[in-house]
DNA sequence: TGTACATCAGTGAACGCGCGTTCACTGATGTAC
DNA sequence: TGTACATCAGTGAACGCGCGTTCACTGATGTAC
């Protein structure tokens, strides 16, 4: 029966949670229509009076999840000292609890292997989601004499996505807390102005 | 009808070799066991005789695929001058064609993501190429008054991951050009004991 | 070296299952008067 | 403001399809004598 536009709506960014959820958990592939409608309260049919198809929940679901990622940095960064910003993006981006946690995490080290083979309007939506990181890692990196924050910024994100990727692709605990512990290290001391420790998880 | 003992290792090899190249060509879950035996001249059922399953196969097409990596890579540092290794690392590794010819390059930017929800064996042997790979890298690296090889190794590798990975999920050729360059760049600049230019492909 | 038999690589049909999508239907909501 | 009707969110069965795996069968290879 018909709902109220109201209703209509949280229902809508109930599906994209979910779906940002399950395939930030599982994959794309390996995640069906049917698990999402069902974690979201529904049966599955009712996905398409919401989606022209799979394709379409894939573009919401990852600017979605961007979304999350860019808040809980940004509130990161706001209780950082000036000095210690990449560095608190660091912490927070590459702790274990997001490495524990990819269903709430990045969406770049979870899916970019499986858009590079989605359609066309996932790859175009993908990129400018690279594109929004890549720029709002500019904004935070310091203007040094060698190097410009344009470009530092794609060394930076490259390295805080395989950093993850391989954390949580080790079987091995010990190497996976040492990627994660190693790299935040040494990406501070890459950019930084001046490198502050500490070592919490952004959550 | 049985084969010879001979015909049936090459028969193996082949398939082997058809998987390592559809799965980082397509992916794991994307990549069907008939696909792969139709490439290798064979039908699906005939799988069972060289596989006990697909988690099998991927465990062997893995480590082949690494394989083959190690060797351009080492072919990339033999024709290269002692105080270029690194650059020559990242030339071969980071290059447009090595970017489009998914097929035949790296399994890590490919696979690692579909292999964290994958099987403990599969999990365990993907692990093992990371490791390989890592102190492939150590024995390249530098010694340095600030760092460990053991160290620099994690954050190079992870940078090279994350650098290929974005690259192509990147819709925008621009975008994913400078994403190769830059960090071919930068990686050598952190690294090399003295770094020399360059820019060709490994192939 | 030759023969008889066991082995087994490969075939192709079949299995149960889950997928994305469609569709007729229901009934509350939104809207035109 | 009240009424009559069109709209459409959500249901659940059905669709065609492809998947991983099994199995009876074939016939050349490997082996025991």
């Amino acid at each position: 029966m018909r709902r109220s536009k109201q209703e209509t709506e949280q229902t809508h960014a109930r599906i994209v949670e979910e779906g940002a959820r399950q395939f930030r958990a599982s994959g794309i592939k390996a995640t069906g229509i049917d698990d999402i409608m069902r974690q979201a309260g529904l049966t599955h049919g009712g996905f398409y009076s919401h989606f022209r198809n799979k394709d379409a929940l894939i573009v919401e679901a990852c600017a979605a999840g961007f979304a999350q990622t860019q808040h809980k940095l940004t509130n990161a960064v706001r209780t950082a000292p000036a000095t210690g910003q990449i560095q608190a993006i660091l912490n927070g981006y590459l702790s274990t609890s997001q490495r524990d946690h990819p269903e709430e995490s990045c969406v770049l080290p979870t899916l970019a292997a499986e858009v590079a083979h989605s359609s066309p309007e996932v790859r175009t939506s993908f990129t400018q989601i690279i594109q929004a990181f890549l720029e709002y890692l500019e904004a935070v990196l310091p203007v040094t004499a060698e190097t410009q924050p344009t470009d530092d910024a794609l060394a930076l994100l490259a390295g805080m996505v395989g950093t993850m990727l391989l954390a949580r692709a080790s079987d091995d605990a010990e190497l996976s807390e040492r990627l994660l512990r190693v790299n935040r290290a040494f990406y501070a001391r890459a950019f930084a102005p001046s490198p502050l420790s500490g070592e919490d998880g952004m959550v």
